[in-house]
DNA sequence: GTCCGCATGGGACAAACGTCACAGCGCTGC
DNA sequence: GCAGCGCTGTGACGTTTGTCCCATGCGGAC
């Protein structure tokens, strides 16, 4: 695919002209990646950003005994790494492509040039930041302030409505989901098994079904 | 203390000329507020973005049992609540003043008048929103593989590096850390105690003093 | 087919965490 | 002084979470 048309389907290129575009485009070296690749580590001094052009890329962290934090999944058409480029500190986590991927390289000194030509590109990205900013504190609320069950309710609830909004998501495993929620995979799988005998989920190969919406929201607020 | 004067010593002033700062404290309304006030609501809609002149601001959330976890503390010459405004959501979290305390406003829009005008001024924002982007990530990974102990310990190295750097912190009370931490008052006490018979740190009335830095590290790992 | 890796299921146990209750202490305001 | 309030200290207890371990099942590679 041409690397312009890859640009136009970025998340916020709706609040950017056809010139700021071009030059983005221009200024962005395309890098393709195989599943599992790791493209940035956690702590490493950061060159560049990146924009998703097509395939999936997972963004954590990990304790010294290898237990992971998932911080966000980018997925086609976002971007991540965005924090360096900006406040001038290492790679604030560890990236890995969770499927072949093709990605758009976007050198710092690149971004820097392309704002002071294009400011629409900033405020592009002042809102970006901004939500990055409103899904972290949400995750914080999340951990600090519910149990498992309750954060699992909500991961499913998310799941379920981000089905009916289009992209359906591929299915987690459990392990997947734990690294999300901050905890392990055997507590997922006591969690939904439980959700299971208390009649709110239906347990099918590879798939969960929602029988109980109201009952779940009820749960995801322990 | 006049409002130009203030300005001046916000947190990202340095990368703002001389007329963006006119134009920004042009912008601005001043607010004193008493300390105990609560500034804006989470879920709230958000109509401005706030500098903190003097004082100090506390950003948290709070569990349906009321318990509470801190963000952030805002300090005099940093901003909050400006997340609502680059990505027009409501106030993501509820905001108190912790002293007395004097607030230049800035509605959502002027800011979004003042950065066309004054692209610096996105730059700076950009740069600010990373900062909090990467503190909050932390948060996040501490909250989600480290324990409590750890938590703890990494505060009190925090907390004593803070006041190496000139400002010495107030102390806080073991209610505010835990909301700091994730926890409740109790296990707080308790692992002070756990660090002081292991001789890591010495309890007096009021402070902390760490006495085996390299130990307290150690413990930061839990 | 067999083997292997990975996802799942589940039991037993231990550690971490939170809750409740109560007591003491120091300060402020009356 | 004394009452009231907030901060601290502590013990007992139950819940939540994490760890270890083993068994099962499925799918792809060989």
């Amino acid at each position: 695919m041409d690397r312009r048309e890859v640009i136009r389907h970025v998340s916020f290129a709706g609040l950017l002209g056809d010139a700021a575009l071009e030059a983005l485009a221009a200024s962005a070296v395309e890098r393709r990646v195989e599943r599992g690749t790791l493209i940035t580590l956690e702590g490493d001094p950061a060159e560049a950003m990146y924009l998703v052009a097509a395939g999936r890329v997972k963004v954590a962290r990990y304790s010294a005994e290898g237990r992971e934090q998932i911080m966000h999944v980018v997925e086609a058409g976002d971007h991540f790494n965005t924090v360096p480029i900006f406040d001038g500190g290492p790679c604030p986590a560890t990236t890995e492509a969770l499927l072949p991927t093709t990605l758009l390289v976007l050198p710092r000194a690149a971004m820097h040039d392309l704002i002071q030509r294009y400011p629409e590109l900033a405020t592009a990205l002042l809102h970006e930041l901004a939500g990055r900013l409103r899904m972290l504190v949400g995750l914080v609320e999340d951990l600090a302030l519910h149990t498992v069950h309750g954060r699992l309710a909500r991961l499913l609830l998310q799941q379920a409505a981000a089905a009916k909004h289009g992209e359906p998501p591929p299915p987690l495993t459990h392990t997947e989901m734990a690294a999300h929620l901050g905890t392990v995979r055997e507590m997922v799988g006591r969690a939904l098994k439980s959700f299971e005998v208390a009649g709110l989920i239906a347990l099918e190969r590879g798939s969960i079904r929602i029988l109980d919406r109201d009952g779940l929201r009820k749960c995801a607020e322990m």
